[in-house]
DNA sequence: GTCAACAATTGACATTCTCAACGATTACTG
DNA sequence: CAGTAATCGTTGAGAATGTCAATTGTTGAC
């Protein structure tokens, strides 16, 4: 017989929620990755937009669109790394509108070296999941964040 | 054989880093949340403050805590639900600095409709998720959000 | 060639986070 | 028991973030 007798953490109806807990998870997790991040000088927010002009190097509407960030808000992210010598913006040639971020040599040894310190702490949060645990998460995770239900 | 032919939807890192997809996934879910409970005139923050309100009855302290927000913030939720006659703050008989957050019977009544409302929408939010992967999820998600990592 | 659409940027505004300070009350310590 | 430290709710300030409109330069469509 299964019944629940653990103590309510927050609140019946919360703990189950799904929404709620993923809220949550995603504020620990982020606040892990800032201080982890910090060591190199950058956060989360930083730390994606690097990871996409040394994967990637989109334009800025490319970027606003792929991390769904206002492009309002790419200009500081992106005015902070080029004054920092981690990225470029360069013209695009085929359309003069639009410029493309791209990191620079530097930026990509910061981009391995985050991603190295991101890794590590990831590897002490999420220790005691299994690999199998970790692909259902994972594919679950992918289904809702790059689900267009909004 | 199995390759990932996949094109990045981000970055080939972040498509597979797991904060990185709980960051998106918790903004997915919490709009869709929001958007359910606009019907009810609530948001996902009022909407956790009132199910404490409901299921526990905690003082404004014991609220900041469970919820993980500053004292500060919780002021103004109860404010808001207090005004509509949803909770009321009745002062702890045994510590007369603490004020406990009840619901009324109106905010009993609104819980259950906002939360019919949540259900209906996270059914079709997490539809294609069989109730084996569930557990797996909530199972991690539980261990992640209730870790005193921070 | 004109006009609508788009890219980057700036600025305004609301929301949220974080922190310090305060009055009232309680708990601790000698 | 007196006095001091800690706690609870509250207020207010400042930073960070989200959202949106307006502007300039450029492109594409008719």
């Amino acid at each position: 017989m299964v019944t629940d007798d653990t103590p309510a953490r927050v609140s019946p109806t919360l703990d189950a929620d799904v929404s709620f807990l993923l809220a949550r998870a995603s504020a620990i997790t982020a606040a892990a990755g800032n201080r982890a991040l910090a060591a190199v000088g950058l956060k989360v927010r930083s730390y994606s937009v690097l990871a996409l002009a040394a994967e990637v190097g989109p334009s800025q509407r490319e970027l606003a669109e792929r991390l769904r960030l206002d492009p309002s808000q790419i200009v500081a992210l992106v005015d902070a790394l080029e004054s920092g010598g981690y990225v470029e913006r360069r013209q695009d040639p085929a359309d003069r509108r639009a410029r493309t971020v791209t990191a620079t040599p530097a930026g990509v040894e910061l981009f391995a070296r985050a991603r190295a310190a991101v890794d590590d702490a990831q590897r002490e949060s999420f220790a005691a999941i299994s690999d199998a645990e970790s692909d259902v998460v994972r594919a679950f995770l992918q289904r809702i964040a790059y689900s267009d239900l909004s």
